[in-house]
RNA sequence: GGAGGCGUCGCAUAGUGGUCUAGUGCACCACCUUGGAAAGGUGGCAGGCUCGAAAGGGUCUCGUGAGUUCAAAUCUCACCGCCUCCGCCA
């Protein structure tokens, strides 16, 4: 959400934002919408006012000068009825349409319809040559049997899967490789948040109502979330922060489940596109500053490429095109990582800045230097999800025999250096 | 799942239909006093919307929303949250 009055002074270029987001939202029925809006608040203040004043002397009043005044004042009543009727009105569209502007991409954003037009920023290692074909993480894991797809279907459903053995040892070792590699770095603080929640949160980060398809919803109104970010985000929602604790740096843990619904045909098999897998999310709350958002940006990104480089994956970053953004980013970063059996980079994290558009939904301020009231920035992006990264690793660490080598890193965690047949 | 209680300005509390534009204490800030501090004194101490060049004004918010009433922190209903007891439970 942006500031109304930011909306109304700067229409031009939130239309040339929206425009190059390719978005649809239409500025200037805001604008005439808040005019209503602010004409009737104006008038039924009048009212309110007079209906205070009025309320005030019938207290003084005795019998039938008192029985007088109460009559004019239920017709009073009833004007204020009327307008607070067309007030509710007017905003349940103005509520709708502010819910549709979209946030400004940065000036540094490339032009483009889809991810097809993002554009490579960086590339890191070249991609390993193999001496043989190499195969798909669904071959080689279901070859060793440590992954069960078919099993996974039949118990879960489409897109349903079973890690065993020293695959799901693989996916501890993960999890805690990233948790020390952020303790060691500092000034994250862990957490472990909620993947049940409630609708409030998905509003304030901008996933409902543009998204919902691709939520979970459980009997209760809650939702399940596809990412960290939600609850973390909704942590501080409604809290005026204190500016000394900025940057406010969090590595949530959670869950994360996406119907994926507009993903019907996409890597229908594997661990690459599923609806229930394990995410490890940076998010970060800052002063209101682009210079610092920018800052943070660089830095959020920097963290998950270190992380990869440690695992020795390739990897290029991309920068997302206007088309390939949502609503309230303002500029993205994708990380990719090589997955050899399609022979091509596969996206792994995502790595936004939002300036204020979430904190505004969430109502997450702080204080600054002059006791001013200001929306913190907010910005995030993956630190690791598994089991998408679990199987780039299989696929880029297998060897001829169909065994796969664990990443040096991991060794301490998984105990082995070799995965190999076990049955 | 059952029974009961509670939600007021950062914290603690007062307030059961109209002088509540919410009182008091603590904390906090400024000033006075002091060599400096404490104590004491004086003043300040919410946010949203809106009118105004400004000074200042209007309005809304006592968990949230709806309702009753000329008038709601106060009465009614729903929802959210917290507490106590019983039951169940990893």
């Amino acid at each position: 959400m942006l500031d109304i009055h930011f909306i109304r002074e700067n229409a031009d270029i939130i239309k040339a934002g929206a425009a190059k987001k390719h978005i649809d939202c239409d500025i200037d029925r805001l604008i005439r919408v808040d005019d209503e809006r602010k004409l009737i608040r104006q008038e039924l203040d009048i009212k309110r006012s007079e209906q205070n004043r009025r309320s005030n002397e019938i207290q003084v009043l005795k019998d039938k000068e008192r029985e007088k005044v109460i009559v004019q004042m239920q017709h009073l009543k009833a004007g204020m009825a009327e307008s607070e009727e067309r007030l509710k009105k007017v905003m349940v569209e103005w509520q709708q349409l502010m819910l549709t502007v979209p946030n400004i991409p940065d000036m540094s954003v490339p032009d483009g319809d889809s991810d097809a037009d993002n554009m490579e920023v960086k590339k890191w290692d070249t991609v390993p040559e193999f001496s043989f074909v190499p195969k798909s993480h669904v071959e080689l894991m279901t070859a060793l049997d440590i992954a069960d797809f078919e099993r996974g279907a039949k118990v879960a459903g489409f897109r349903g899967y079973f890690l065993k053995g020293d695959a799901a040892l693989l996916s501890y070792a993960l999890w805690q490789f990233i948790s020390d590699h952020f303790v060691k770095k500092g000034g994250f603080t862990p957490m472990i948040v909620p993947s049940l929640v409630r609708r409030e949160s998905f509003m304030g980060t901008g996933y409902v109502p543009q998204s919902e398809e691709d939520l979970y919803k459980t009997q209760d109104s809650e939702y399940l979330a596809g990412t960290g970010e939600v609850a973390t985000m909704g942590y501080h929602m409604n809290e005026i922060l204190d500016a000394k604790q900025f940057p406010i740096k969090y590595l949530s843990f959670s869950p994360c489940f996406r119907r994926e619904i507009g993903a019907h045909g996409k890597d229908t098999k594997g661990l690459v596109r599923v609806h229930e897998f394990y995410k490890f999310e940076q998010v970060v709350l800052c002063e209101a500053s682009h210079e610092a958002s920018v800052k943070y940006h660089e830095e959020l990104t920097a963290n998950a490429e270190e992380m990869i480089q440690l695992l020795k994956i390739p990897y290029h970053v991309v920068i997302n095109c206007s088309g390939d953004l949502g609503l309230g980013q303002v500029k993205k970063y994708d990380i990719e990582c090589w997955m050899p059996s399609e022979g091509k980079y596969r996206e792994t994290h995502s790595s936004s800045y939002f300036h204020d558009f979430q904190t505004r939904r969430l109502n997450i301020r702080y204080r600054d230097e002059n006791g001013e009231l200001k929306f913190a920035h907010s910005l995030n992006n993956t630190a690791l999800a598994t089991p998408r990264l679990l199987a780039i690793i299989i696929e880029n660490y297998q060897q001829q025999d169909g065994t796969i080598k664990v990443p040096d890193v991991l060794v301490p965690y998984v105990g082995k250096s070799i995965i190999s047949f076990a049955g």
